[in-house]
DNA sequence: CCCGTATTGTTGACCCGTCAACATTATAAT
DNA sequence: ATTATAATGTTGACGGGTCAACAATACGGG
């Protein structure tokens, strides 16, 4: 009757919870834990927020560029961009010039602090992702951003399917 | 040494940006995109939070239990579920008692008005769900809970390494 | 039996991400 | 040119999740 007795009696094989088996539980929960190490991470070494490190990671891709354009590609809000950006220039990691063909662009860039702090959590950042992909198979990685890709999918569909007004892309 | 020049000229294949092949980002963004669509749902149909939904869940598969069960099964802050059971129990969805055996124990179930609100909402969640995993090839099922599993084990592994000082498990 | 320690649950403080409203500027249509 | 519409970025408000501190209770060793 009551699955607990069984655990608690240390049985053979607990049958996993129900909500083990929800996709969304489960990214919520790896999302949580994730999260918190990357803060410890970034923290420790180089004191930045795991959005702070993600602007820098695109500024230093993209080279000059502005917040529009970041959020697109990473399709995080543009709210919490403008927001991390200030922050951002107030400590001098980055600097904004505008721009002359159109005064709403702010043309954002690193500093050599911006570019120092960058280098110096890149290398724990890139361990702790190379920790996290050692323990999958080649298969399981390639099938792993297929799935990503195919819920994000899947999620966009059923916006589209529901009526949502906004054109076709994603509403960020 | 510029990506974006070659991207704008419209060449052949834009390499994605390095975040896209970031885990950590991709399954925040991802997380972002379920938590929103379940919130919409779970809003429409019965007014529900997800975390009031997944202490529903809880319930109605282990029944009668306590708030520190629910806790350590889901891995949920404990302060998050005190303050959910808390409005669940305001407005009349679960209703505890407690323990004669153990007087911190709060004894939780669900009402009728639960119940409801659970059979409500179900066929949502699980339509969606279903949506979601009809995307998905019966091996990438597969391997999608491996790897949740196996990035949770080596978020733990990663701290057990760095010296956490409490206990084997969660540290939640 | 007593004392140190662990567990349970509550609370306050805090930060982050989301959303809507908005001012400003650019773009397109007529 | 004028006007409507879209894009850019800022801000305020809000809610949710995390963390640490805490009170109350249970448990275990000496």
């Amino acid at each position: 009757m009551d699955k607990r007795v069984a655990l608690e009696r240390g049985e053979t094989q607990m049958e996993s919870p129900p909500l083990d088996q929800m996709i969304s539980f489960r990214v919520s929960r790896l999302q949580s834990k994730l999260n918190a190490q990357a803060i410890k991470i970034l923290k420790a070494h180089a004191d930045l927020t795991p959005t702070q490190w993600r602007v820098l990671v695109m500024l230093e891709t993209l080279g000059e560029c502005t917040s529009s354009e970041i959020a697109r590609t990473t399709q995080l809000d543009k709210g919490l961009l403008s927001r991390t950006i200030k922050s951002m220039m107030q400590i001098r990691l980055i600097k904004g010039r505008s721009s002359k063909t159109n005064k709403r662009h702010m043309l954002l860039r690193l500093t050599d602090a911006g570019r120092d702090a960058y280098q110096r959590a890149r290398p724990y950042m890139q361990e702790r992702h190379d920790l996290l992909l050692n323990n999958l198979s080649a298969q399981e990685r390639r099938t792993m951003f297929d799935v990503f890709d195919k819920l994000e999918e899947s999620i966009s569909g059923a916006e589209a399917a529901t009526g949502e007004t906004k054109g076709a892309g994603n509403g960020r």
